[in-house]
DNA sequence: GTAGGGTTAG
């Protein structure tokens, strides 16, 4: 009774019954056909009825009686096949098809083609392409989407190319596929103006993916030039523009473009979310981020959004949400592990990651390279030294995983952490990629802790010669020299400086309160209450000094500038922004702040001491790491 | 039959 009924349900299909009125056999009563064309009707209906099996036995007779069907059924044996995965079914098929000197159209042929591409058989694809007698735009556009799926580039542009020598035009969807596979500016420029010559600009798809690509070269303002062309518009389009935004660090116009985006009448999609929270993550906007959070419980199965907010709870400083996030996620995969991970280390609770990271690996989830990266800057903030050297030394053995730039300077943190400066710099030389300047600033932050002012020196040259425009090393470096008298030395690396005019970024800070952002940048006072800001610092500093607060003007070892030194010490942007916290929130709210440069030893003191007169809980995000502050005592345990 | 947008580190 059942397969009537679904029988029923088939024939009763609008589809069926106005293309193709065929008497259906009998599910189970189906054995040699009578005739050529009972065989070709009975296969023609297990192929509309999607029943592989008896298909392709019937297949099986046809090629033994020597009948074809046409191009339409076979189309939609092969969406069976694709359906089921079924990849030996789906070769039968094409092999069916070309038997017998048959010549099947284009259409059919780039159906198989097709086929391949989403079977990631590029070899089979390729080789199918290559026999056709006559190829047309789907045919070139399938190979052209097959290699940029495979990030294939210049196959796909060379492909591209060879299409428009054979003089076939190249359409919107060819366009919005080998758009993905332009690596440079050259290349899209041309392609652009292609597009704008074919009149096919307007197409949602081509601008999607022009928007798209000009983001990810880092060319935001033509992204934003296609994007504000007010032609046409989908959610894709704003999503395409709100992502870019969000990852090219442009938080604030992202969130703006979410806002429009709602007023415009397109509701956010799981896309736009992420993206926002990406937003958030970048501006270390909590409050908003807990809003959006309302948003995404619609979305509770979708892994990538859920990553976005657990990450976004992390780098906001706030595990216990984080916590909430990852134990609630219905699945979990090696981002989710890797971003809790790494969220609980840099928050400071390392052995709560460690502990974690026993727990993937219990699950049964494989660690990746970023998953190990977290796992060592957990042993690092520990102090787990010999936890550390041991997973860095395994890590090939144990995950198959090969130790990168990034691992060998978690270990270098790691042993500098420890005042093991010697074995650091021998690592350094035994590294097996070339270090670059990121892995000798994690030795001049060693050297800075343990006051090794000639191994700094070397860090510091090492810095400049691979990042000349590092305006915090030639402060520190020059620093360096005048303690010790070096004024030739000093004059030397001003004179570089002014040269190549370069200048320290001010130092600013950001605090979120209600649900406003403000900044504060140092010696600037524009904000509405600054006077009582100041009036506040002072009174803090005098009863901090009470106990026993004495500004710390060493900066040998710190990148300060001359006026930051002593006065103006006491005007750091984070000063500024942890008074108004302290002015704008009540006590039980952590105080929440993020930094643009690196906290100075001066403000970390300052910091520590008020959580413990105060009773306060401040968090300060710095671009490297967290410093969450309580009861006196810093979560970075004082090396960053 | 061919097409576009989202997550971990750095």
């Amino acid at each position: 009774m059942k397969a009537i009924s679904k029988l029923k349900s088939i024939k009763s299909s609008p589809t069926l019954s106005l293309s193709r009125p065929h008497s259906l056999a009998p599910i189970g009563s189906w054995n040699l056909p009578a005739s050529s064309s009972s065989l070709l009707d009975d296969f023609t209906n297990f192929c509309y009825r999607r029943d592989l099996p008896r298909a392709m036995k019937a297949m099986d007779a046809m090629q033994r009686n020597g009948i074809w069907a046409d191009s339409i059924t076979y189309s939609e044996l092969i969406k069976c096949c694709l359906a089921r995965g079924a990849v030996e079914e789906g070769k039968l098929v094409h092999n069916h098809v070309f038997a017998h000197g048959n010549e099947p159209k284009t259409f059919l042929i780039n159906i198989f083609l097709s086929m391949y591409v989403k079977f990631n058989l590029l070899d089979e694809a390729q080789a199918l392409f290559d026999q056709m007698p006559e190829r047309n735009v789907v045919s070139w556009t399938t190979m052209i989407s097959a290699y940029t799926n495979a990030k294939l580039n210049d196959k796909a542009l060379e492909f591209l190319i060879m299409m428009l020598r054979q003089g076939v035009v190249p359409n919107m969807f060819t366009f919005s596929s080998v758009l993905r596979a332009c690596d440079g500016l050259s290349n899209l420029r041309q392609l652009h103006s292609r597009i704008i010559k074919a009149g096919l600009e307007y197409d949602v798809f081509v601008r999607s993916a022009l928007i798209d690509i000009y983001s990810k070269l880092g060319e935001l303002q033509a992204a934003l030039g296609v994007f504000n062309e007010v032609v046409s518009g989908d959610s894709v389009v704003w999503n395409s523009i709100i992502g870019g935004l969000a990852q090219n660090s442009d938080g604030d116009e992202a969130l703006n473009l979410y806002k429009s985006m709602k007023i415009s009448g397109f509701p956010p999609d799981q896309s736009t979310l992420t993206s926002v929270l990406r937003a958030c993550t970048g501006l270390a906007l909590l409050e908003l981020g807990r809003q959006v959070h309302v948003h995404v419980l619609k979305f509770d199965r979708d892994l990538i959004l859920n990553n976005a907010l657990l990450d976004m709870y992390c780098k906001c400083g706030s595990m216990d949400d984080a916590n909430f996030v990852f134990t609630r996620m219905l699945e979990k995969d090696v981002i989710s592990w890797s971003t809790m991970i790494a969220g609980l280390a840099q928050n400071g609770f390392s052995r709560e990651a460690l502990k974690l990271f026993q727990s993937m690996k219990d699950s049964g989830a494989k660690p990746n390279h970023i998953t190990i990266l977290g796992v060592l800057f957990a042993c690092s903030h520990a102090g787990l030294v010999e936890d550390g050297w041991y997973y860095f030394q395994s890590m090939k053995k144990l995950f198959g995983i090969n130790p990168g730039r990034e691992h060998y300077g978690c270990i270098i943190d790691l042993l500098g952490r420890a005042g093991k400066l010697d074995q650091a710099i021998k690592l350094i030389h035994q590294m097996e990629c070339e270090p670059d300047a990121v892995t000798w600033r994690t030795l001049l932050g060693a050297c800075r802790v343990h006051r090794n002012v000639d191994l700094a020196i070397h860090a510091a040259k090492q810095i400049l010669k691979l990042d000349p425009e590092d305006a915090g090393t030639y402060i520190l470096l020059s620093n360096i020299y005048a303690n010790s008298q070096r004024w030739d030395d000093v004059t030397e690396v001003r004179r570089t400086m002014k040269a190549r005019g370069i200048r320290k970024e001010p130092g600013c800070s950001w605090i979120e309160v209600s649900k406003k952002i403000h900044a504060f940048i140092l010696g600037d006072n524009s904000h509405p209450q600054t006077d009582e800001i100041n009036k506040q610092l002072n009174q803090l500093i005098h009863r901090l000094m009470g106990v026993g607060y004495v500004p710390d003007t060493n900066f040998v070892l710190q990148d300060l500038e001359g006026e930051q030194r002593e006065d103006s010490l006491r005007y750091h942007s984070e000063k500024l922004a942890i008074v108004f916290g302290m002015m704008s929130l009540s006590r039980e709210k952590t105080i929440r702040i993020k930094k643009n440069i690196r906290i100075c030893g001066d403000c970390h003191i300052f910091a520590k001491l008020i959580t413990k007169i105060e009773q306060r809980t401040i968090v300060i995000r710095d671009p490297i790491r967290y410093h969450h502050f309580l009861d006196g005592v810093c979560s970075c345990g004082d090396y960053w």
